[in-house]
DNA sequence: GACTTTGGTTACTCGGCCGTAACCTTACGC
DNA sequence: GCGTAAGGTTACGGCCGAGTAACCAAAGTC
């Protein structure tokens, strides 16, 4: 029977670095559908096709693991944006690409994203971790737009861009959320609108235009 | 000794309708700081100064009682948003009184707001009660821009007014975040900052101006 | 002043799920 | 071929926390 040797490998004996990248996608998943505490480890194991301790061997325990997908989640989308925006470009070309990127990150990968984020939101543990990746998002936004302003030979104060550049990555994380909720809507349509929206309204602030609160 | 009658009421035999706040501060509280998970219905019971069968009696299980929280937390919010917004006025007045009284909210709220809706984001059952909400207030936002814009003789699709309130709502949420985390900022302020981007964003919109594609 | 209702407590049961100890077995180096 | 390490398993310990049973006492009520 040397030709069971040669058969359907039936998912035996793999690698570790093959088995942690199914345990990861099994964890993404079922952490999604389920969030952080219903999700039981069992399951994840069972989904990866693999049984508990193994998990436990390669990837520790039950924070460690959602930590560990989020990293993995998390580099992703952001090597997928950085690798869109290029630093050479005029501000609105890469703002446009940028969130193009983005929502066609989080189109392909619905099942990923918008339900990590929304887990890592609240549990203490993940909160920094989220905050921190968040941070660097609007480090970058915050960045732009102070480019394009000191282009315009304007300036604003530090709080004020980071103000700004927070309302549109939230904004931009909201549609997100209704993108992963909508199976039916189109990527590419919602970057335009989340475009329109951003550029729009950071257009006029670039031009020195703001609302001042009605003398009540 | 009947001078003890009239002496310190220690906190002893309140009603029921007393008590029941008393719980629900308390829960707030505790599932604001732990995440609802983390939360114990024990430290819950000893923070509202009772013991964990009270909490049963009159508020139900763990699941209940936060439903609870979400429900009188909402609610305030909701009133406080609509009493201030009176339907009559002019949309730019509407909008800004709605987005200060609502930072007013968070403001006074910093401890029960955020971290209840980072909860409810997270976890299925309560996922739907917040979508609700949420979906209220986006369509009241929608709302305003739809009655603006046929003032202006204008008309858009249904799903491009719902996308833009969605992204003006998000971006409102993101700075209430952004606004509970720094305890050291100015409610007033953050909204007149809210108001800049929403106004300045959407009036462009409403003046027909549109942000298209480049043909790449 | 007995009787019932309402506010309140202590002290348990019981189940789920994380994490691990102990134990197999296939492949590979030599 | 034979040792050894890497891949893999079953089966269990033990804790923690939701929910409850049984019981107590103060305030109304007639």
């Amino acid at each position: 029977m040397l030709a069971r040797v040669s058969s359907t490998p039936t998912s035996k004996r793999l690698p570790r670095a093959v088995r942690e990248q199914q345990m990861l996608d099994a964890a993404v998943k079922v952490f999604s559908r389920r969030g952080f505490h219903a999700a039981s480890m069992d399951e994840i194991a069972e989904d990866a096709g693999i049984s508990k301790p193994m998990v436990y061997a390669y990837l520790g325990t039950k924070e460690e693991l959602f930590v560990a997908c989020l990293h993995r989640e998390g580099t992703r989308m952001m090597e997928a944006i950085a690798g869109a925006a290029a630093p050479d470009l005029p501000a609105d070309e890469r703002l446009w690409r940028g969130l193009r990127a983005f929502f066609g990150f989080v189109g392909a990968h619905r099942d990923g994203w918008a339900v990590l984020y929304r887990q890592a939101r609240g549990s203490q543990p993940f909160a920094g971790e989220l905050a921190a990746m968040r941070a660097r998002l609007v480090e970058v936004v915050a960045g732009m737009l102070d480019h394009a302003l000191r282009a315009e030979g304007r300036e604003v104060g530090e709080t004020e861009l980071e103000v700004v550049a927070y309302a549109l990555v939230g904004a931009t994380e909201s549609l997100a959320d209704w993108l992963a909720d909508h199976p039916e809507a189109d990527p590419e349509k919602t970057a335009t609108r989340m475009m329109n929206v951003a550029w729009l309204g950071a257009g006029q602030l670039l031009h020195g235009a703001t609302w001042r609160p009605p003398a009540t």
